[in-house]
Formats: C-alpha cells, structure tokens, sequence
DNA sequence: CACGATATGATGTGATCACAAAAATGCCGC
DNA sequence: GCGGCATTTTTGTGATCACATCATATCGTG
C-alpha cells in the first residue's frame, strides 16, 4: 500500500569512520532536499529504517536532528513529516534570507582571494551547464554549492548554520516548482556577485546577493498564486 | 571527582502527557540558558541521566536536539561539551540578532494590539523589577520574553527559531558577565520600543531594537576585551 | 626522575526488546 | 449499504545490553 517511489539512492556508500547516524541524516537530508519525499506524508522510523537497511537507532536520532533543523517537523501524534510550504512561510522564508545571506556575503568578502574566487568561476560555469541541459537537479546543487561556498569564506560559525537551516526549508518546494515550470526561465545574478568580489565592493555585493534572492523567491511566489488559483 | 555543583533544579516536576526526551530537553536548556554548565567542560549521557534520574536515551535525544540547535557543539571525539565563546562568534552573534530581531519586531507590529501590549509593559515592569533588585536571572528570563513577546506576535515559524537559536547561544555567555560585572549599568530601551509601537512606527521600532541589542552586546564585547586583557 | 606502553575504566554508538498509544482494519448491528 | 465499535497492526517512546573507542591511570623501563 505503501512504497510509491524508493527515496533513497540505492548506490548510497557509507564512509568508513562516519557513524551510521550520519549517514542516515546525510541520506535523509539529500533525499529531502531533492523532494523526494512528498509533504504531509508522515515519514515513519521504521520505514526509512527498512529503506536504508539500519535499525531503528540512526534513524530516530537522525530525524530527530532533521526536526531540530525544520527539515521535518513534529507533529501533535508525535509523529514526524515533512512540512508543507505555505504563502506566509514562503514569504518569511524569502525576507530571512535576504537579512543573512548579503549578510554572510559581506562579511565573506575580505577573506575571498584568488583561489577561492577562480572556484566561484568554476562552481557558477556548472550552475550555467545545467541550466543549459535543463538538468533541475543539478542546478539547484551547484547553486547551493556557489552560495554556501561563497558565504563560508568568511568562516562564520554562527550565520552559516542559519542559512543553511533557511535551505533545507525551502529547497525542497523550489524544486518541486522547478520540476513543473522548468529551468528555462531562471536567472541568477552570480556574474554580478563576482565582478563585485572583483572589485572589493560590499555594496555591490550586497545588492547583487540581494537580486539573486529576491529574482528566485520572486518566481516562486508567482508560481506560488498561479498554483494557488489552479486548485 | 566531578560534580562540582549541581546543575538542575531539585524540584523540577514533569507535566504529565510530556515526553520524557522533552522534559529532559528543558531543563538542560534552561541549566543552560542560565549558565550552569561550564564551557569547555564536556557533557556526559550517562551523568545527565544520573542527575536527572532517567536512562540514557531520553538524555541521548535531548542532547542531540540541543547540538542541532547550537546549544552545544559536538567535538571530533563524539563528546558533547558546552561551547566557548569567542570574540569573532559574539561579534557573529551581534551581527545575525542585528539582522533577524529588527526583521522580527516590524513584522509582528501590525499584530500588536493592546492586549499584547499591555502584556509587553507588564513583562517590561518585571525587567525594571529584576534590574532594580540586582537579580540576574530573573532580568534575563523576562528580558528574553520581552523580546520573544513582541517577535511571536506576529506568528513567524521560520525567524522565531533562528532567533531562539541565538539566544540560546549568548545567553550562558550573557550570564556568565552580567554575573561578573552586576548588572547594575544595564540599560534597556524597552519603553523606546513600546512608545513606538503605540504610534504604529515600524522606523522608530526597528531602531529601538537595533539600539536595545547594540547597547547589550557592545557592554559584552567591552568585558569580553576587559577579560582577553586580564589573562 | 621522566617518558612511554599497557591496562582499566568511562563513554558513545548501535541493536533489541517491551510497552502504550494511535491508526488502520474488519465486523456487527442498524 | 453504512456508521459505530472492537480488534489488530503500526508506530513512537523508553529501557537495557553489547561492543568499539577514547581517556585516564598505572606501571615498567630508560
């Protein structure tokens, strides 16, 4: 009855001298991120147990941890699912990111040398690719990856882990909106982000960061209504 | 050998219809949040579970759940210990309550009606109270839900936990100097705060709030440089 | 006396089991 | 045929145990 799609990677190798707890959380956090669990679902210790042939131990710690991060959330029946992606969370979703994320990006800015901005290039050229190929998946990984890459320069041990809670939220609904409308549409602003680093400039940087945000959310929002009338 | 003093509340009764996990979660939070752990000083299940009376696994959940929220950190050796602060994380932690708190404040204005603000002055005269009886603990508790009132309000699911994460980092941090140096030059700009809300100004309510957080975190950073001058 | 290897204890991780509550299922009466 | 109730199954919570690993103490040797 149950069972519709298999979540997991099947080739899914464990690192030696990981434990299995994080295992499962990096699994469950993939699988997550990808929308390859749908919202509302209830997501059972037992069964993610079953899927990733572990005991029930990992998994309760590794969800418990996903609950801790919002990935997943807990339920009165004390059971955990993942959340549904609503306007107003989007909307609150959408003005956090734009308080931390120009905010990381700045305070970043110093410590971006040559090496680091010659990996910006590489990372957002991978964006550019699979924008290309249409290939969603992809993309919204070395997406992440350009922006999470470009904020740890600057070692923050505090606003990272934030943001980092922002994408686990929403990444799942920006690919399942993805998914349908398709990547031909999207636009970033890294380009902008890079020539800024170039030349030194937290504002520019600030604002370029800011456009990224706000041109992503933007469209998720209208697809948001446009879905919002279909129903 | 251990067991200098005793960091949990003898008479700390559990509702019913509580997990136990919860409760346990609770009350390391709060031995926390008034700073009865010392940083640097690793945490154990098995002592939590002997002082509190429960089995390892409640105590293995909650710890886990208090390492998620960066309440403690998780140290290569798979021990849990509580964090230290540094002058680069508080000045992070600055930062990140500088963006999200004023974010937090002007988007609950609107939902602030008298009911709540009569509630906010109440809490506030309570603040005044403990800051007028020297009672540290007590002034950190209600100025924490001075704060918490006036963001909750506005229902935000996603900024209000960011923000509780960051309490729940400085505020051990707070403790620990407030107890040291009294907290007798503390000043609030709570009443700042409430006069704009009474006049519907998210401006002037944003800049109480800056102002309110930069005046206690610049007296932190201050002792924190006094300190680093002393060792 | 100092340094290092060994042994002992402490600690985290993972597995299995027992139990209570909740959900799903089936059944009977209307 | 359908709704309400009892039974069965599923599920989360908590407890206990086994094992590998790390820290500490102890002892031997240079």
């Amino acid at each position: 009855m149950n069972a519709p799609i298999a979540p997991f990677d099947p080739a899914a190798e464990r690192p030696q001298g990981e434990t299995l707890q994080e295992w499962v959380y990096q699994q469950l956090r993939q699988a997550i991120m990808v929308g390859r669990f749908v919202p509302g679902r209830s997501v059972t210790i037992r069964g993610v147990a079953e899927m990733l042939g572990v005991s029930l131990m990992p998994v309760r710690e590794a969800l418990r941890r996903l609950v801790a991060e919002h990935a997943l959330e807990l339920l009165a029946n004390r059971r955990v699912s993942v959340p549904q992606m609503t306007p107003p969370k989007l909307d609150e979703l959408c003005a956090a990111r734009l308080a931390l994320e120009p905010l990381a990006a700045v305070r970043a800015l110093p410590a971006i040398d040559a090496a680091r901005l010659a990996e910006l290039k590489r990372i957002d050229a991978e964006v550019d690719a699979a924008l290309a190929a249409s290939d969603v998946e992809t993309y919204l990984a070395k997406n992440q990856e350009f922006h999470l890459t470009l904020y740890r320069a600057g070692d923050s041990q505090v606003i990272i882990p934030l943001i980092e809670s922002l994408w686990l939220q929403f990444g799942p609904f920006m690919r399942s909106v993805l998914g349908r409308i398709g990547a031909s549409y999207v636009l970033d602003r890294h380009v902008e982000a890079m020539t800024a680093i170039e030349r030194k400039d937290p504002l520019a940087l600030r604002l370029a960061i800011e456009g990224d945000i706000r041109d992503g959310m933007g469209s998720l929002s209208l697809e948001e209504l446009i879905n919002a009338h279909r129903s």
